[in-house]
DNA sequence: GTTCGTGCAAAGACTTTGCATTACT
DNA sequence: AGTAATGCAAAGTCTTTGCACGAAC
């Protein structure tokens, strides 16, 4: 299990939140933990398991449940591409933010989610439904390829 | 093949269309069509299915392949409900619209697209991304079961 | 020593594909 | 007749599950 400084900090609040639960800290979750909390990207149980396939390697079932139950306590959210395989991101507290994706070279960017408070606020004043959205993707063209066309 | 009135005008612009590209016009393309045409749900492939399966039934894989291709020729859009299927409605021309899935009762609301025409005009001053979203479906608490908690 | 977690392989769910036959045009 | 579409079953993906062994507390 690595180790570093600045890693105590996230290992000791993943553990803790296990343990208040009754479930252990092991060499899977540890080493998830990590490849996730420390990826900008968002990915998915097969990346997460070809990051990890080195030394005693990790059984794949072992990365789904693990992301499930890492799922379930908040601390991963589920990401849809629109490719048919589900993507996950460490929700590092703050930064609450949408995806954009473009359709032509498949990049992400972030963008604010506050871009979102608007609509919730006229969609809720209209129909009394409270939108919780934690991340949408939205699809469009970037301007890099916008600018080759 | 059914042949109400009222039908006749959604068909040959569908059978136009596929005529235009060398497709043919089958029992399955209009059955299917026809279900989709006529539903106020999003329906997923199986669903399709089960709604065909009197007379002689069509086989699945025909509902995959005329769903992608009715998608690839603009009359269907995918709609994700999170559960994993991937869940088709027809573009009637007019309403643009997005959904409200209630993530209690998963009741779905359909809302109006221009929510959104905000928001697209920030990101693209912001970042340059021109956002092309048909559909997104938002999460959240609907009305009723708000009341109710 | 308990209890929970892991690895493995098998099974599940949804979707796609190959090929001979059938149906449009 | 000629080409495209269908049905069927097999194969593909991605994901979940059952169970015995191993690790954490």
């Amino acid at each position: 299990m690595p180790s570093t400084t600045k890693r105590t900090e996230q290992y000791q609040y993943v553990q803790e939140t296990l343990k208040r639960s009754g479930l252990k800290w092991t060499r899977p979750r540890c080493l998830i933990s990590d490849v996730l909390f420390h990826s900008d990207r968002h990915l998915t149980v097969e990346e997460i398991f070809r990051a990890l396939r080195e030394e005693p390697p990790i059984a794949v079932a072992t990365v789904y449940r693990t992301v499930r139950l890492f799922e379930n306590l908040g601390f991963l959210a589920g990401v849809d591409l629109g490719d048919g395989m589900e993507r996950f991101e460490w929700i590092h507290s703050a930064r609450q933010h949408h995806h954009l994706l473009c359709t032509k070279c498949r990049s992400v960017t972030e963008v604010d989610a506050d871009i979102l408070n608007e609509p919730k606020e006229t969609v809720f004043l209209d129909t009394g439904f409270q939108i919780d959205e934690r991340e949408i993707t939205f699809t469009g063209i970037c301007k890099e390829c916008k600018l080759k066309e």
